[in-house]
Parts: C-alpha cells; sequence; structure tokens
RNA sequence: GCACGCGUGGCCAAACUGGCAAAGGCGCCGGUCUUAGAAACCGGAUAUUGAAGGUUCAAAUCCUUCCGCGUGUACCA
C-alpha cells in the first residue's frame, strides 16, 4: 500500500488481478445461491456515455453485495450490435457495417473495463453475429410453425427522417422513437409476431411480477395492453342486409343510440360505394387523406363526419339509425365501427351537439328522482336503466351481462374483449439487422428455410444508399435461392427483423452463448434463469420488457423454460441530464456546447440568459445527455482524471437512482476526498490492523470505543437494509459517517488501547468491505491490509459484515421530554427500561415540572425509546 | 384534458409504517499548519420542509384545496 492513494495504479492493478485470475466467471455450482444480475446491454455507438456508467455502476453494486452475501453471481454483458447507426455510418462514410460495430465494441470494452465493472466477458453475445442472430431465425421459424408469425399489408408507421418502419410503440404519439420527427403511414406487406395471442397471459402474468417492479411500469404496461371487456352487437344493414359489427363496453346503453359511426376506412363503406351520393364519398377521401397526416400531440382534432344515408337496424328495438362516417372512429381499434349513445358517451355526445343529432337518455344516477329535460353533458357512469323497454329498472352491471348474453342467444352478438395493444411489425426494410428466413416459392408459396440451412447469412460488402428500400432486395446473389420443398427457383425475403427481436431473448443467450444446436441449453438456462434483478431505463418500459415478456411465454410454449415471467425485479434508472444550449432559429435545434456560451443566472443558480460567442441570443433546457448536443461528459475523462471508483461512487451519491441526475461536475471530488480520507486511516494504521495483533482477550471497551462500534453495527444494518431495497445514494452517506466517527475517535495506533484497536479494526474491515460494491479497485487495495495478502476479497471468500445487535446497542439512551408538544427536556434511561419507569423519570425532571407543577396533566404518551408527552391543561 | 410522481438550507439530497433540536455531500465562513497558498485536520453558519386549511397529544410525513415542476398518455368505443 503507498501512502497516497492513486486511482489509476491500484484501479490497473486490481482489473490485471481480476482479469487473469477469473474472478467474475462463473459456473453452475450447487454449493451456493444463484443470482442473475442484468443490466440493459448497450447498442455499441462507440463512446459510453453517463447513462450507461449510472445503469453499469448500480448493476455492478448490486452484484458485487450478492457476491458478498455468499451468492453465485452471473453478471454478464452484451451488444444490442445490430441496427441503424452502423447503416448511417455506411450511407455516410462509406465505412463496412460489421467493421464499424466490431471496432466500436473493442472501443466500448475497453471502456467498461476501465471503470473495472465485474463482468463474466466470457459469456458476452453479439447480436450481429452470425452464431447469434442464427437463432433469431431459429425463433422466427418456430413462431411460424405455431403461427405466430404471419405477413400481411398495412398501413405501417414510416419516418422520412430515418428512412425506417416503426413498430407502433416505436410510433408511439406520432413521434419517431429515435429521432423525434413526425411518423407518416405507408402501404407495405410487412411480417408480424401475434403478439396478441398473448394480451390476455400479459395482463394476467402482472400479479406474478408486481411486487418486484416499479408499480409505473406495471401500470403503463397495463395501459398499453389495454384490455377492455364488453360485447359485439350487429346491426344489420337496411338496404344491403351485410351487417355492421360494433364493439361496446355500455351495452347497457343501446337504447339510447342514435346512429352507427364506422371509420372512413370501414368495409360498409366501399361495399355500398354506389349508394352513396358524392358528397359522401368526398368526405370519406377527405377524412381518410387527414388520417395519413403526421399526429401533432398538441392539437386536438375536431369531430368530423357525414350521415352515409344508409340506415342500419338496432338489434334491441328493431329503431332504425342513420349510419355516420366519422373522424373519431378508428378502424384498427374494436370492429372500426361504434354506436353511438350521446347521453352516456362524451365523444358521441360531441358529435351529436354538432350534427344536431338527438340524445335520449337511457341510464340515471340512482338518486336522481326526475329525468331533466335538456342533457347538457354525457352522463358516462352506470347507473339505473330508463327508456330501455323491457330492461329499464335494471342496474348498468345487470344491464351489461344479460344484454350480452341476449344478444347471442338470439345471434345478434356476444360478449367480447378488445385490447389497445397490436401485433408487432418486425419487418424492416434495412441491411444491418437478422434476415427473415423465409423463401417465396412460385408454386409452393411461402416456405420457410430449413433448420439445418440456418443462418441465412447476411452477405457482405453491398451497397447501402440510405432510400429506404430493403438493400438486400439489390443483391440477386442474396435473394435468389431454390424452394426448400419443390427445389424450384425461389426467391428469399429481403427484409430484415426489428432489432428488438435481438433484445427479447439475449439474457438467456448468456447462459450458454456458445451453443450451436439450440439458442441455450434448457437445463442450463433452468440454473440461472429468471433474472432475478435486471436494471435498466424507464424508456424501455412498454417496448423492450412487453416484447421481453411475450417472448418468454413463446419460448414457455416452445418448452425451452418453465416459467411464464423472465424477470423477477426491475429497477428503472432515471436520466442523466445536463443543460443544453442552442438556436432554433432555422427551425432546427443547433447546439452550442457549453464552454463556448456565457451564461447567466439568478441568485437561484437558474439561467436567466445566454449568449452565444457572437452575442446572439440562445435558448437552453435540459435534456439527456449526449454528444450531439454537446452536454456530454465523457466517462473516459471523467476516470482519467478522478479515477473509476470516484467516478462511480459519485454517480450513485449525486442522487436517488429512479431520479433524473442533473449533471454537475462540481460534487465529484467529494468523493475523490473521501476515498482519500479512509486510505490515509487504513494507512496510517496499517501496521496494528493486520491480523498479527491479538486481540481476542478484549471483552471490555471504553466509552469511546463502544461508541465506534455502535455506529459500525448501526452502518452495517442501514447500508445492508438499502442495498437490499435498492438505494444507493443512502448507503454512500452512511459510508461516510462511519469514516467521520473513525476520525472523531481521535485514536492514535502507537498509543490506542487494546479495545480501541479493535474497535478499529472492526470498523475499518466493515467499512472496506462495505466500500466494494461502490468502489471495488480502492476496496481491494485496503482490503489486502486488513487480510495480509493480495489475493482479493472474492479469493479470501470475504462476506459482508454481519449485524450484531447486542453492539449496536447503547447502554443509555435519550428520550425527549416534551410538554403540550413541546420538548422541554430530556432523560436518560436504560434501552430496556419500561414506559411507566420512563414516564417517572420525565414527570420528575426538574425543568419539565417547571412547566407542569400546578396544572392538571390530562395525558401522557410514552413512545418507547423515543420520547415522552406530557398533556396538562391550565 | 386525464393519470402518475415530485416540491426540504445557495445546490444535490436524508428522514415520509406520524414521535427528539430535520442526516450526508457540494458550496460558503473561520481556526490549526505554512513565508504564502493549496492540501489535510478541526470548528462554524445557513431550513417557519411550495402555500393555505384540516386531523392529532404530536405533521416534512396523513387528508382537502391551490400554486409550481416533471413524466406518461390521448378520440380505445
Amino acid at each position: 500500500m503507498d501512502e497516497k492513494y492513486f486511482a489509476k495504479k491500484i484501479e490497473a492493478k486490481w482489473q490485471k488481478k481480476w482479469a487473469e485470475s477469473g474472478a467474475f466467471e462463473v459456473e453452475i455450482s450447487d454449493e451456493k445461491p444463484k443470482f442473475f444480475q442484468l443490466e440493459m446491454l448497450p447498442y455499441p455507438s462507440g463512446n459510453l456515455h453517463m447513462g450507461h456508467v449510472r445503469n453499469y455502476a448500480v448493476g455492478d453494486a448490486v452484484a458485487w453485495y450478492k457476491r458478498l452475501k455468499g451468492f453465485n453471481v452471473l453478471h454478464p454483458i452484451g451488444w444490442d450490435s445490430f441496427g441503424q447507426p452502423a447503416e448511417d455510418a455506411a450511407v455516410k462514410r462509406g465505412v463496412n457495417p460489421r467493421d464499424w460495430t466490431e471496432d466500436n465494441i473493442r472501443a466500448m470494452r475497453g471502456q467498461l473495463e476501465r471503470l473495472g465493472l465485474s463482468y463474466d466477458w466470457q459469456r458476452q453475445m453479439y447480436a450481429h453475429r452470425k452464431e447469434y442472430y442464427k437463432f433469431d431465425q431459429w425463433f422466427f421459424i418456430k413462431m411460424f410453425e405455431m403461427g405466430l408469425a404471419y405477413k400481411k399489408m398495412t398501413q405501417v408507421n414510416w419516418c422520412e427522417n430515418d428512412k425506417a418502419t416503426l413498430s407502433n410503440e416505436q410510433a408511439s404519439g406520432g413521434i419517431c422513437w429515435r429521432c423525434g420527427e413526425p411518423v407518416t403511414k405507408k402501404d407495405l406487406e410487412q411480417w408480424f409476431f401475434r403478439t396478441t395471442a398473448y394480451a390476455d397471459q400479459l395482463i394476467d402474468d402482472m400479479e406474478k411480477i408486481e411486487s418486484g417492479w416499479p408499480s409505473h411500469v406495471i401500470k403503463r404496461q397495463r395501459d398499453w395492453i389495454g384490455r377492455s371487456t364488453g360485447a359485439y352487437v350487429d346491426f344489420s344493414v337496411k338496404e344491403s342486409g351485410e351487417v355492421i359489427r360494433v364493439f361496446t363496453t355500455r351495452i347497457d346503453t343501446i337504447y339510447g343510440a342514435n346512429a352507427v359511426v364506422v371509420a372512413a376506412e370501414h368495409p360498409v363503406i366501399e361495399q355500398n360505394a354506389d349508394r352513396l351520393s358524392s358528397e359522401v364519398i368526398t368526405k370519406v377521401n377527405e377524412i381518410k387523406a387527414e388520417k395519413l397526416k403526421p399526429t401533432d400531440h398538441e392539437e386536438e382534432i375536431e369531430k368530423d363526419g357525414i350521415d352515409t344515408g344508409l340506415k342500419a337496424v338496432n338489434p334491441f328495438n328493431g329503431e332504425e339509425l342513420p349510419v355516420w362516417v366519422g373522424n373519431y372512429v378508428m378502424m384498427d381499434y374494436g370492429t372500426g365501427a361504434v354506436m353511438s349513445v350521446p347521453a352516456h358517451d362524451e365523444r358521441d355526445f360531441e358529435f351529436a351537439t354538432k350534427f344536431g343529432m338527438p340524445i335520449k337518455r337511457v341510464v340515471t344516477s340512482p338518486g336522481q328522482e326526475a329525468i331533466a329535460d335538456e342533457i347538457v353533458a354525457a352522463f358516462t357512469d352506470y347507473g339505473l336503466m330508463v327508456n330501455s323497454g323491457e330492461w329499464s329498472g335494471k342496474t348498468s352491471e345487470e344491464g351489461k351481462a344479460e344484454m350480452a348474453d341476449y344478444a347471442k342467444a338470439n345471434g345478434f352478438g356476444e360478449p367480447a374483449t378488445t385490447f389497445r395493444l397490436r401485433d408487432w411489425g418486425v419487418s424492416r426494410q434495412r441491411y444491418w439487422g437478422a434476415p427473415i428466413p423465409m423463401i417465396y416459392c412460385p408454386d409452393c408459396g411461402t416456405v420457410p428455410v430449413k433448420y439445418d440451412e440456418l443462418p441465412v447469412e447476411l452477405p457482405d460488402n453491398i451497397a447501402i444508399t440510405g432510400t429506404g428500400e430493403s438493400p438486400l432486395a439489390k443483391v440477386p446473389e442474396f435473394y435468389e435461392t431454390t424452394c426448400p420443398s419443390c427445389d424450384g427457383p425461389a426467391r428469399r425475403e429481403t427484409d430484415t427483423m426489428d432489432t428488438f427481436v435481438d433484445s427479447s431473448w439475449y439474457f438467456f443467450r448468456y447462459t450458454d452463448n456458445d451453443n450451436e444446436v439450440l439458442p441455450f441449453d434448457p437445463d442450463t438456462a433452468a440454473y440461472w434463469t429468471p433474472v432475478d434483478q435486471y436494471i435498466g431505463g424507464d424508456d424501455h418500459a412498454v417496448m423492450h420488457l412487453i416484447y421481453t415478456r411475450f417472448w418468454n411465454k413463446v419460448m414457455r410454449d416452445i418448452g425451452l423454460v418453465k416459467f411464464d415471467e423472465p424477470i423477477k425485479r426491475l429497477l428503472t434508472q432515471g436520466m442523466v441530464v445536463g443543460e443544453t444550449f442552442y438556436d432554433d432559429a432555422t427551425g432546427k435545434k443547433i447546439y452550442h456546447a457549453p464552454d463556448t456560451v456565457a451564461v447567466e443566472r439568478d441568485e437561484k443558480g437558474k439561467i436567466t440568459s445566454v449568449k452565444a460567442a457572437d452575442g446572439k441570443e440562445l435558448k437552453f433546457a435540459i435534456e439527456r445527455m449526449s454528444k450531439s448536443k454537446g452536454n456530454g461528459v465523457d466517462p473516459d475523462e471523467m476516470v482519467d482524471v478522478y479515477g473509476a471508483d470516484a467516478a462511480r461512487l459519485f454517480v450513485l451519491f449525486a442522487a436517488p437512482v429512479d431520479n433524473e441526475l442533473v449533471w454537475h461536475e462540481a460534487g465529484i471530488e467529494g468523493a475523490v476526498r473521501f476515498l482519500q480520507r479512509v486510505w490515509r486511516f487504513v494507512y496510517k494504521w496499517k501496521d496494528v490492523i493486520g491480523l498479527g495483533t491479538n486481540t481476542d482477550e478484549v471483552t471490555s471497551f471504553s466509552a469511546s470505543a463502544k461508541k465506534l462500534r455502535q455506529k459500525t453495527h448501526q452502518t452495517i444494518r442501514r447500508i445492508d437494509q438499502s442495498l437490499d431495497t435498492l438505494q444507493f445514494n443512502t448507503p454512500v452517506a452512511a459510508l461516510m459517517e462511519l469514516a467521520n466517527d473513525l476520525y472523531d475517535l481521535k485514536a492514535e495506533p502507537e498509543t490506542a488501547s487494546p479495545d480501541e484497536v479493535v474497535a478499529v479494526r472492526e470498523a475499518l474491515t466493515s467499512l472496506i468491505l462495505m466500500m466494494t460494491p461502490f468502489t471495488p479497485h480502492v476496496a481491494e487495495e485496503m482490503f489486502a491490509v486488513v487480510i495480509g495478502n493480495d489475493n482479493g476479497i472474492l479469493a479470501n471468500d470475504a462476506r459482508f459484515p454481519v449485524y450484531d445487535e447486542a453492539s449496536a446497542k447503547a447502554d443509555e439512551i435519550e428520550i425527549a421530554v416534551q410538554v403540550n408538544g413541546k420538548l422541554r427536556s430530556r432523560v436518560f434511561a436504560s434501552p430496556d427500561a419500561d414506559n411507566s419507569e420512563i414516564e417517572r423519570m420525565a414527570k420528575d425532571d426538574v425543568k419539565v415540572r417547571e412547566h407542569t407543577d400546578g396544572k392538571e396533566v390530562v395525558k401522557v404518551i410514552v413512545v418507547p425509546g423515543r420520547l415522552v408527552n406530557i398533556v396538562v391543561k391550565g
């Protein structure tokens, strides 16, 4: 141990030792319980950013903590290495996507290693290598065989900026998830995975993971899947006899229907085109055209529509209702048609009001005596049914259940459940992804590639233009093939898979990453999975985390796994953000680096104005850190200046993990200072706290030594609990407090009594071991001093310190005494003193009696070990 | 609009199953040391816990209303 703390030196030393000894490489073992610690895998952009550092520092803390708790910890990392940026780099700079990707992985692995993250590097997976994507294809074919992969013509979400199709999740809110530009629609034939086949399970199985997942993620997924139960009801069209099926959650209001409203794309329009006036056709086309436009998030779309002139019959009362086209009815939810009940639905009310349609009340609130004549707003609650023929007098709940059954019994409807969730569109017209392993044969139709022909390899050295067409469609050597079933000439599918396919099952591959026959061996995976703790960004709450749950259920049905849910506990970490300065006069944001602008702040530190170097007024915001915005902090630079341990400690200490972290460089020096403070203490005491000192016979402790021991054990309990509940900022504060108390002892190694040495050794050893999850390198170096060898914490089989209640307990506790809620004195009592004894002490206290003498004591509250409150009157 | 979350010293934050005089870090001020500074060590100041009501012996913590900020979501029938 050097006298001074040289972060770089000890970090290099221990990183080398860990690598050489394979300290974090694990195998299946019966001796210890397993723990699978997983962090979301990075996209190899070439640069680690602070968000990664935060994510991986947290994950590493959990991994180390669990190791010290005696678990066999699997802690792997891999590469989400398919996707757009590689292709963009190819278009812009003419580099080969594979080379670009491999280079980036090498660079980023180096960065991760310099952070000293405790990964089992042997288990890496690389999405872009054929050994991995072979099994994306394997799964695709399995799903095709199971009827879970199918092809259909659809309007896809299309991002003009990225020249890419997007899934519904990726186009949420009409905005491209990657670039933020508006999304448009385009007709394309696409492959889909039938996620809706598992919609019920995706909702119902949430109760199995609810306790370990953040409630907001559960809620968002539930909303996203959007199950709603109701009924289908068939209205027949008088003119043509065909049926318009509507979905409703409020069949109890059907007597109040004033129209059937269909989406502009509804087939009934096309089929009755010759019966419709030109005015209607024009309006229908208008609405269709409007829907193709990108959706503006802010704007509320005004209701629009037209009466088609067609009539539909309400099967419950035989009433003839007009059929309208409405812009607020969507073809891709429910049946694309609704019954309009303006008295009990806000949208229908708005629509009916605008077009002067009749409004009839059929549900009243239970207490309501008379029905008011004028209806000023929709009443959407449940209530008592009125004006509903034979159903009048029933409650909405009764009506809902009985009327759906009645419809079914009479052949014009049935109870039904619909979902907001759509099937997962996985086709991408891109090059850098897993080729979809399907072949189109003029004679046999759509045929999957044979399993033993996998992988369908991505050809190298092809022209990538970025025009939005599948690059593989221009490569005859790729798409020209023979049919697997008839051997005739055939054509391969030239689209590739969405990269969310790769990330849906990657963590299973870690358990068995060189398997050539199966994605992974089921028995091996059965030992390690499900994932015990998953940590990653909040932004994946509905995409990745629904896909991977879906995938798990498919794997279960294939027989690869036996459980329903792949992830037991989830922690979502907040973004790392920083101040940005930009000029958007041209419509596009042009960012200025922080060191090139002049910032004025008010006395609270809030920015009041920002000027560019040329004096131009700039706008400012707090946004996700990134290089392009100029607000990025380069982890490499930070590690270089302060060391990996300090960087990691600071990131964990700065804010609770699930909070957004606004990056301010100031503060990291406090982390360094703390490490140096502990280091100096260990250095000073290194000769007396080694194992050689005989301390066993120490049985009694001085007051100050006892106090230190209490603090030590209180700290052990605090940190243990914090780490168990995934809090990382508070245990760092606890470590600092313990270090402060060590200094407060004011003992010197040369003159310390044996009991002090014992107390110091206990405190220091505990402190060092508890620092390991946060700052592993410096902990290793200091632990070597305590244990007397250089083999490392794991090789020495060290464990997290154990809390001892007796040592944590004080001889005497201080009890606050209040009179009428105001603190008046304090008394000292044994921790074992009973309430009546404490009450008596409190009442006898001189300072208390000043406030109680001559007054009537109304009540005395004793909170054991904490306080006494005496309530007096007069 | 709706849903959820948050508001604690200059800044980041702890305590929130109600219970002492509200942790810790950054910053600030002072002392020791030093020719001086830095570092280190020691010490110090700074909070009517967003506002107003309410419940209680007792409220940062529970309830109501309001203000401010953030996130998600948007015609889902």
